[in-house]
DNA sequence: TGGTCATTCAATCAATAACTTGACTGATTG
DNA sequence: CAATCAGTCAAGTTATTGATTGAATGACCA
């Protein structure tokens, strides 16, 4: 504990030890999608305010969220380490060698097979040749908070009603708060049924902001709007 | 909990708790140069035998590491995830966020500036053209358990009197066991003291043997040598 | 087959972590 | 400037974790 090594180590346990919560792993996804204040942070991941509140501050501590006050609100965003970084290979260790997570995927959903995911390039590939629908299936308030440009957001919960606005002859690609974000399976898997040609970001929004692509962001309507968040998207 | 969601983070977390003790990092460091035996790893990490092996077993059950009998002896490697890649990131987002990192490699060295390590990139072009000579500054046992190919290896506590093997008219790499690895760092400070033209690779063995490059082994005497480790470096 | 060596298991204790509750603080709003 | 709102802090409870000890196992060796 002396040396210099173990010290190092024992910095880099103490980092992995934040994340090793699965709470705060969630809040971490939440603050990911871009600000947000404690209480709704709170509500999303369904914990108590206090405890949301102590996560939040482990997290800051560790740098893997910021934090700024709004008034009497405090507003959590992701840190601007390498934070995605971090998680993506955790994720993908986890996938490699975790019976669990893959079994997960795909009890829950089971038809992953079915599902393969569309990487970040050749989406962009295939958005420049116009030959993909864009579908960001987050609710409004986080899709304003920061998309990838162009996408089209339907909230999964209206999917249902809002059929007449997706393309039955263009393929469509869901995307959703990151690769485990449940929505975009459910959305995927609903339209499948549905028939519509549809297929799965690899990942979500916050892999695509932190690879410094372009995000696109909506200028939220000066009147204090009825959505939680009144603030407009902070730029970045 | 009872959601796929929150059981997805749940795994992970699960993973990063085991990634979160000093200790645990440290076996894994060593047991990443190659097959070792517990009671070696518990003398490399100065930890007591039970405890080691039970820190052993909660990095195998994550997959980490795996093990195998070798008659009475339980040998221990890495495990064959994406574990370095994991432990890459974690070393990265450390490195950008938390001074303490930069603080104590910086004060410890005092010349982190003057370190400034070479790239696996540039090691292998500069290989390639013959001007560098690559430095390996592990004990006996770890070279022979693996090494970059083309490398001398001189261990850290021997330098001083072999001295004679290093030219002075070339510049040197030194590696050791990972990016954080004390001897390196030492090795570099002592040559640069006496005037040899010496830097770091940035990262170490493991780190060589993940990203798939060429390593070379020692065939072992085949009388019981007096090196603790009897058996033959097992390939891969 | 008994002895020995390398490791694991089981029991224990202290330290740490997660969550809850209720009090407290700082900024806004009437 | 009191009331309210958003969040933090402090104290306490319970559960988990890390380390130690000594006993148990499994494999080899005479």
């Amino acid at each position: 504990m002396t040396n210099p090594k173990s010290e190092i180590f024992e910095q880099f346990a103490e980092l992995a030890r934040v994340l090793g919560q699965g709470n705060r792993l969630e809040l971490l996804e939440h603050a990911a999608q871009g600000e947000r204040s404690v209480e709704r942070l709170a509500q999303l991941t369904d914990l108590s305010l206090a405890n949301a509140s102590q996560h939040l501050q482990v997290l800051r501590r560790a740098g893997f969220v910021r934090s700024r006050r709004d008034g009497k609100r405090m507003l959590y965003r992701l840190g601007d380490g390498p934070v995605i970084e971090l998680l993506g290979a955790l994720r993908r260790y986890a996938e490699h060698s975790r019976a669990e997570v893959r079994g997960i995927v795909s009890t829950y959903f089971d038809r992953l097979d079915s599902l393969e995911p569309v990487s970040r390039e050749v989406l962009l590939e295939r958005l420049d040749d116009g030959s993909v629908v864009l579908l960001d299936v987050r609710p409004e308030d986080e899709f304003a908070l920061g998309h990838l440009p162009g996408a089209l957001n339907i909230p999964f919960a209206d999917l249902e009603w809002r059929l007449a606005e997706l393309p039955k002859d263009t393929q469509i690609v869901a995307y959703c708060r990151g690769p485990y974000c449940v929505l975009s399976f459910e959305a995927v898997a609903a339209l499948r049924a549905r028939g519509y040609d549809i297929r799965r970001l690899e990942d979500g929004f916050p892999e695509w902001k932190a690879a410094g692509l372009p995000v696109g962001t909506v200028i939220a309507a000066p009147s204090p709007a009825p959505t939680p968040s009144a603030t407009p998207a902070s730029g970045r």
